[in-house]
Formats: C-alpha cells, structure tokens, sequence
DNA sequence: GCATGTCAAGTTGTG
DNA sequence: CACAACTTGACATGC
C-alpha cells in the first residue's frame, strides 16, 4: 500500500491518497477557548449593553477562530468543524442581532476574513454541523421556519469563513419516514441558495440509515455524510464498504471532497449501549477501506485534538505495517 | 473563591 | 407523564 497522508500539511508531495482528519469544535490541551452567553443573562441588561457583551463575546470568537486555525495547522489537522453557536443567539426573536448592529462588527468581519484567507492557505478544510434543533422534515411549521432561520445564519458564517458543508441530520420520524423523508425533499427544493449549495445529510443512530438516505441524497445531489459508528449503531442491509462507495458518489456528484465521520464507543461495543464517544479512537474501528481514501473524516471524541493527532500516528503506523 | 444548577430551540426512548 | 440523552462547556448564582 502506498503511503497514506493525514493532512495537507504533510501530503503535498506524497501520491496523491489522502485521509484528512478533523477536529469538531473544541481543543482539550490548547489555549483556545469559545465564549457564549444566555438569553436569560441578556434579558437583564438594556439592549445597548447587550449588544454590547454580544459583540464582545463574537470578538472574541472570531479571534479564537483564528487561534484555532493556526493551532490545527500547528498540529497537522487538515479540517475543522466551528460550532454552531460562534455568535451567541444571533437568530434568537428576541435577543437576536446582526453585525452591522454590534460595536465590533466591523472588526469581526474582518477577523472572520482573515480565517477564510488563513484556513484557503492553509487548506484547512472548515464545516458547520448545526445541533439537534434544525429540523427539516418537522411536521410544524414553526419548528421547520426557525430552522431555515437557523440554517441561513450558518450559511453566512460559512461564506464568511470558507467553509463549503452544513451538516444537518433528517430529523424525526413522527410514525412514518417516508412522508418525513418527502416533507424534507419539500423543504430542501425551496432553500436559499446559499443554504442547498453547502448543506449535507448525515445517517443518524436512531433513526435514519444510510439506506433511508441515500436514494434522497443521489436523486437531489445532496453530499451525504457517512458516520460509521452511527451505521454500526443503527444498521441496515448495507456494508460500510458500500455505504462508503455510494455516498463517496454523492460527494463527487457535488464536486466535493467526501466527508465521513468516525467515533468509538465509550463502552466498547459488547457493554450497555455503544453510542457514547470515547476519548479517542480504537485504530481497530476504522474501515479498511477508508485507508488511503481521498476524504476527510472528523474525529469525534471527546479527547478532541490529542485523539486526532493520536490516529494520524495510529494511521502512520498502520500503513506501514500493510 | 468555589461548587452547583442552568442554558432557545426538537425528538425519541426510558423510567 | 416527566425527564434524560443527544454534545458540552461556560456562565450565573449562591454559599
């Protein structure tokens, strides 16, 4: 087997396979830190003040942003997912804001500007994965608005930024998943633009499997994001080699990288229930299909960077042993 | 200071 | 029917 090469920092000259690993959001042993705040907190100041300490804490995001960035670069990260709440309650009804209205917007486009040049440098491939509240197939109505709402705040962070995925999941299935799977279509046929042309779908751990997904995501040419360890908790008849190929397709049929994510089970997969993350990755959980595939896989555990660089070593060694 | 309970939002499954 | 799990701190509050 040729060699594999984890990163755009350390691949450029190396054949052409490449598995890039990802960080998803937060650092354990790096100064890099995310502020945030509540509505309950806000609701006790005027507005100015409010505006006030929200523009404070988005400086200071996008600042760690950058820290960030330059951080996963240090370490050899080839991707990074931002979280979902970089500026604190911006879409809420009430304490919402935009940067135009903040004392320190200016400056935080500016800043957000110079991770997008920083992270296109460094080829840091970036991704938003917006949490358990967008819900494309809801039956209510409200519930589907706040999350077009929600998506298209993300959709400006990321053309702010760079980043080229919004990662969501299907969401429930209210007692029948093919009419959920059609609200869906519905929804997604009328998206902003800047919303469809970044958002991705995710087989989850309850609910929806590759399977239920995949014939979605290839007649709509929507990148679907393969979790293996939400496959592996909640399977279907597919193989994770055939689940790999087949969303691999959906990527290359939006002229994208694929992207895939990876976890173990906190328990081991014999003990209670296996869905927990562990801190880092059990190389033995990785498909061996996945080695020396051109993707990027976002670690998710819970010793967060230390893990990522953990499996990049992993990896190394396992290539050479192959 | 330090410990503890709380935090916008949805859905599912468990007790 | 109420509540925890998703993921996860960081913040506000209270001692």
């Amino acid at each position: 087997m040729n060699a594999i090469i984890y990163s755009h920092q350390t691949c450029k000259k190396v054949g052409n396979a490449l598995l890039r690993l990802g960080l998803c959001c937060l650092f354990k042993n790096e100064a890099v830190s995310f502020r945030t705040t509540t509505v309950k907190a806000l609701s006790a100041l005027p507005r100015d003040r409010q505006l006030l300490k929200l523009s404070e804490i988005c400086l200071h995001n996008a600042r760690n942003l950058h820290l960030a960035l330059e951080t996963a670069r240090r370490l050899g990260i080839g991707a990074f997912r931002i979280m979902s709440p970089l500026f604190p309650r911006m879409t809420h009804p009430e304490a919402g804001y935009s940067l135009e209205n903040i004392p320190d917007g200016e400056i935080i486009s500016g800043t957000l500007n110079t991770c997008k040049l920083f992270a296109a440098k460094q080829q840091i491939r970036l991704s938003f994965h917006p949490d358990q509240f967008v819900v494309l197939s809801s039956p209510h109505p409200a519930v589907v608005a706040n999350s077009i709402q929600e998506l298209e705040y993300q959709a400006r962070l990321a053309e702010a930024v760079g980043a080229d995925v919004i990662n969501i999941h299907a969401g429930g299935v209210y007692g029948d998943k093919q009419a959920a799977l059609k609200r869906f279509a519905e929804v997604y046929d009328a998206l902003p633009e800047s919303v469809r042309c970044r958002l991705s779908l995710e087989n989850d751990d309850i609910s929806y499997t590759p399977g239920d997904l995949l014939p979605l995501c290839e007649q709509r040419a929507i990148p679907m994001v393969y979790d293996v360890h939400h496959h592996r908790c909640n399977p279907d008849n597919m193989s994770i080699e055939e689940a790999t190929e087949r969303a691999g397709a959906t990527w290359k049929a939006a002229g994208v990288e694929q992207q895939c994510h990876i976890s173990s089970p906190k328990a081991g997969w014999e003990n209670g229930s296996p869905r927990p993350h562990a801190d880092y990755i059990n190389p033995g959980d990785i498909p061996y299909c996945w080695i020396g595939r051109q993707m990027t896989v976002d670690v998710e555990a819970k010793a967060k960077e230390l893990a990522v660089v953990r499996l990049m070593n992993d990896l190394k060694l396992l290539s050479q042993v192959s």
